[in-house]
DNA sequence: AAACGACCCAAACGCTTGTTTAAAACAGAT
DNA sequence: ATCTGTTTTAAACAAGCGTTTGGGTCGTTT
């Protein structure tokens, strides 16, 4: 059979079995393949300059991994493996919940923002992240979900006044809302914000703390549940959001 | 000459001039066209699945538009024009700060969620500012800043206790990565958060309240601010960002 | 030495894409 | 009715894509 799997449906088992730094030309691929669909995408990215790149023929993709979709599913996930390895979800060890939130908001950033200089690693779990392929789902569940009951657990810990679960994740949302941010809107800040002041006030350890300040006090200072309920809508902002007339 | 301007060059002349809500072909394959980019990106969006649906040739957006990439063009200047005239910017006239602070607020996520059922308008802007094309440079400068300056000049009434520029610019971008995650990160969230909590605390109001509660929180207490240079880093998490181990 | 399996390659295949072409249909004015 | 300019059309074009093919090249085994 012209496959290296006994198995020509499962391209993935030989993946986990072999040593992911190796210098194969299945590894120059996976290697190679990352870059290109971070800044292109999945339709953009041709197998023809991933294979260019890694110096294999064309030919080899199909060979080691099925088709191009078997390709991407093993570099989503070789990304996450790299990141839960390189920065795992803090413990409950910590005693103080500050101290907790503070960790686990400089992991989320530190995750989003770690990899090489071009950052194509999360570009491409942001790109994963607006629009799910199939891989994306268990993707979610296996990484999100575990950094965000933590941040829950957290938030129920620091909150003093009553409050219901769905504000605990809202809190939480708004945590990764704004870390997230960061990078999504990178053009945007970019453009907003002139270069010596980005330069100097837009790194992991500035923004883990400024995330850190804001959300504390929004959990600790009961004044942002006040609001919460206290606040009417303003009249001149009544526009019905469903509505839109053609 | 076989096409609709005399300007060969300039196929937004005639764009302006006309009306947008007629019945030509023009309109059709401009209505068309926007769900499809929005869905697909511009790349997966066929030109012939756009005509398809406008029930004209494939030749005719070559005919008004040049080509695909002025189609796309005019769809997101569509898109700019109707939102800035559904939501404006509040004006300044609002005496309470707070007030303005969550009119602005609840602005923003009204852009982002307005539109019909499916979203596609908003969709089509996340996937602008992660990936921009030439057109979103001018777009963020004529949409984005007047919202952007607004929020600073909001926090600055806000803050009672002296705080430096870059503070502020931060604050407002937290108030729009909260915002804006509720879009980009819906798929997330559809997964994290079970139906029945989901359908009842994510909509424009609850969450403008949310966002306005943290932020008035963070702002008006001065216990964020203090927290941001008070903390320090766990060192648990130290590991440094810009390495990557290869 | 011969046979084998793993790996790699150049070339071609089939398909879809955006775009162009040249003719046909249409509308209004003369 | 004829001319004129605008709009629409079917068909073709050239390019690029992912994938497949059939054979070739090694190193190892029998």
């Amino acid at each position: 059979m012209n496959s290296p799997n006994q198995n020509s449906a499962d391209f993935s088992a030989a993946v986990t079995a072999e040593s992911s730094g190796g210098d194969d030309a299945r590894s120059r691929i996976l290697a190679s393949a990352g870059p290109f669909f971070a800044r292109s995408g999945f339709d953009r990215a041709t197998v023809r300059e991933i294979c260019g790149e890694a110096n294999v023929n064309v030919a080899s993709v199909g060979y080691y991994f099925g088709d191009k979709m078997g390709l991407y599913r093993q570099v989503i996930r070789q990304i996450h493996e790299r990141k839960e390895l390189l920065f795992p979800t803090p413990g409950e060890s910590e005693t103080n919940a500050a101290e907790l939130l503070h960790s686990v908001i400089r992991t989320l950033l530190s995750r989003i923002f770690a990899g090489d200089s071009s950052g194509w690693e999360s570009q491409l779990m942001m790109r994963e992240m607006m629009q799910p392929t199939a891989i994306f789902a268990e993707l979610v569940q296996e990484s999100f979900r575990p950094l965000f009951v933590r941040l829950v657990e957290t938030f129920r810990r620091l909150v003093k006044v009553e409050v219901s679960e769905h504000e605990l994740e809202q809190f939480a949302f708004s945590v990764i809302g704004q870390c997230v941010y960061y990078r999504i809107g990178s053009g945007v800040i970019q453009i907003l914000v002139p270069e010596p002041s980005r330069q100097q006030h837009y790194d992991i350890d500035s923004l883990s703390r400024h995330v850190t300040g804001v959300m504390l006090a929004a959990a600790e200072s009961g004044r942002g549940l006040e609001y919460k309920h206290a606040l009417r809508v303003n009249p001149s902002n009544l526009t019905p959001f469903n509505t839109f007339p053609e």
